[in-house]
DNA sequence: ACAATGTATTCAACTTTTGGAATAAGGATG
DNA sequence: CATCCTTATTCCAAAAGTTGAATACATTGT
């Protein structure tokens, strides 16, 4: 296995168009049904250039596919093996973070999870209609 | 969940971390016993001080652990979750390899995975003795 | 102590990524 | 079509990542 091997070249691809705080936010919003930009913007409270600058590396790397639909844009998980990884990521985050606290205190209230997603008001045609 | 949520941002250093074809081969050569720097130099035929190089972020990155064993070191994988990680995205590189020629070709021979590691002639502790 | 071997670090040049600001583009509505 | 709303793109400067070369450091053997 060569280091250019295609497959370990595309799986770092991959990796890298995750690796940032917002693009992650981003793919654990999309779980499920997907979501609109407008709602991306309001849910990770970022100005709406910058989430569409990184919906698009998202995008390049093939990670997520576009849908217009009218007026605004449904973004959705090219393929739920994505959140798979994103999951693996994250359970090992959350079990890093448990162990640090368990070497800087005692015993901590167990982890309430990383996985939920924003559910807030916002103007997208899915928070709109209540 | 705030961008800057803590288990967010560690999950994005993870995969940054991750996110390099190089690390990512180095990852993949741990599983199991772990290597010696020099079996890495020659299992991906980078020069020593790349390696090295790399294998330094690794470890910053909390992913990997180094162990000096006299003149040589053994780099272990600091947490086996961290290989349930790099497997999804290889998984996730294999399967969109796969669908890539489908569309390009037709029925391919089935996968020859991507998991394995190098066993060459190198004069690494493991290697050197037969 | 010196040489040899294996690993780590530093440095400098280069490429890539990031994010704000401004603006363009696509589509709805009056 | 004029305008508004939503999303995409471009431009650019700052920051971060990558690599070879040279060098330092650590350990073993003579």
């Amino acid at each position: 296995m060569p280091v250019n091997d295609p497959l370990t070249t595309d799986a770092a691809r991959i990796a890298r168009a995750i690796s940032h705080p917002v693009r992650l936010q981003i793919l654990n919003e999309l779980r499920d049904d997907g979501a609109y930009v407008m709602h991306l913007t309001s849910a990770l409270e970022r100005p709406q250039a910058n989430i569409s600058q990184h919906l698009m590396v998202l995008r390049e790397a093939g990670l997520v596919q576009a849908n217009r639909e009218g007026m605004t844009v449904l973004y959705r998980v090219s393929d739920p093996q994505v959140l798979t990884v994103v999951d693996a990521l994250l359970a090992l985050a959350e079990k890093r973070m448990l162990q640090r606290e368990r070497v800087a205190e005692g015993a901590l209230e167990p982890g309430r999870g990383g996985r939920r997603r924003h559910r807030g008001k916002c103007r997208c045609p899915r928070c709109r209609q209540q």
